[in-house]
DNA sequence: GCGACAG
DNA sequence: ATCTTGTCGC
């Protein structure tokens, strides 16, 4: 039940998965291997809070390049796994978003991740977890700083771009992709590159704060939630 | 030891 | 992440 999650047999427990971290941070690709992309994809998942199960409800979609046409969608459910630990994050989700992926008809070429991919303290936010064990390209896309600092001002205008460094290296760009709104955290996942991230999620916008295939992904999520209970 | 801390 | 309707603003 774990040889299409990248061969990666996931933890139970934190302990285990920090001790994995390193070894999986290195086998991200940092250069881009993207091929033609006709299908880009969105993941996210939706929890209840305090829940003693650790549900986790998983949705990814697909929609066609160019267009943003909606080809498809996945829902999936997992419990048991591991709780929310900042630094964790992929170890508890990735699971259920690959069973998700799995139910997916049409395989995304590219794939837009809820969530950091190298700007986390190790190099392996969710994006570069999701990309490993799908074997596919992956943008991470984050509302909210996990580690690191923005350099220099973000003016409100939409393309505006500030660096998020982290011990003096260059992991992510804080993008303002709407004014008035907060800005979005792009970084590289597996097989892209940061300039590539930047310009997906410039193209998929829409004029939200948010990238299109990640928005979705979002609802879907919540549907998933709503339709197998709390 | 203290504070920070994706979703 | 989630608790939640209306409301302020472009």
């Amino acid at each position: 039940m774990n040889g299409h999650l990248g061969g990666i047999v996931f933890p139970t427990d934190a302990a285990s998965a920090r001790r994995l971290i390193p070894d999986l941070a290195a086998r991200v690709e940092d250069a881009d291997r993207i091929g033609e992309v006709c299908v880009i994809g969105g993941a996210d998942a939706s929890a209840t809070r305090f829940d003693p199960d650790r549900a986790v409800f998983a949705a990814v979609v697909a929609l066609g390049w160019p267009g943003l046409a909606p080809l498809g969608r996945a829902g999936a459910v997992t419990r048991g796994g591991l709780p929310y630990i900042p630094g964790l994050l992929g170890f508890r989700e990735v699971p259920a978003l690959a069973e998700a992926w799995a139910r997916l008809p049409r395989k995304p070429d590219l794939l837009l991740v809820d969530g950091h991919g190298r700007a986390h303290p190790q190099g392996l936010g969710i994006a570069c977890l999701a990309g490993l064990a799908l074997d596919v390209p992956t943008i991470g896309v984050a509302k909210s700083i996990l580690a690191g600092e923005v350099q220099g001002a973000l003016p409100d205008i939409p393309g505006a771009r500030a660096a998020l460094l982290l011990r003096g290296r260059v992991v992510g760009m804080a993008l303002r992709t709407r004014r008035g709104a907060n800005p979005v955290y792009v970084s590289a996942g597996h097989r892209v590159t940061l300039e590539t991230a930047l310009a997906w999620v410039e193209r998929t916008g829409l004029g939200r704060r948010l990238p299109e295939p990640t928005r979705l992904a979002h609802l879907a999520a919540a549907e998933v939630r709503r339709g197998s209970g709390p």
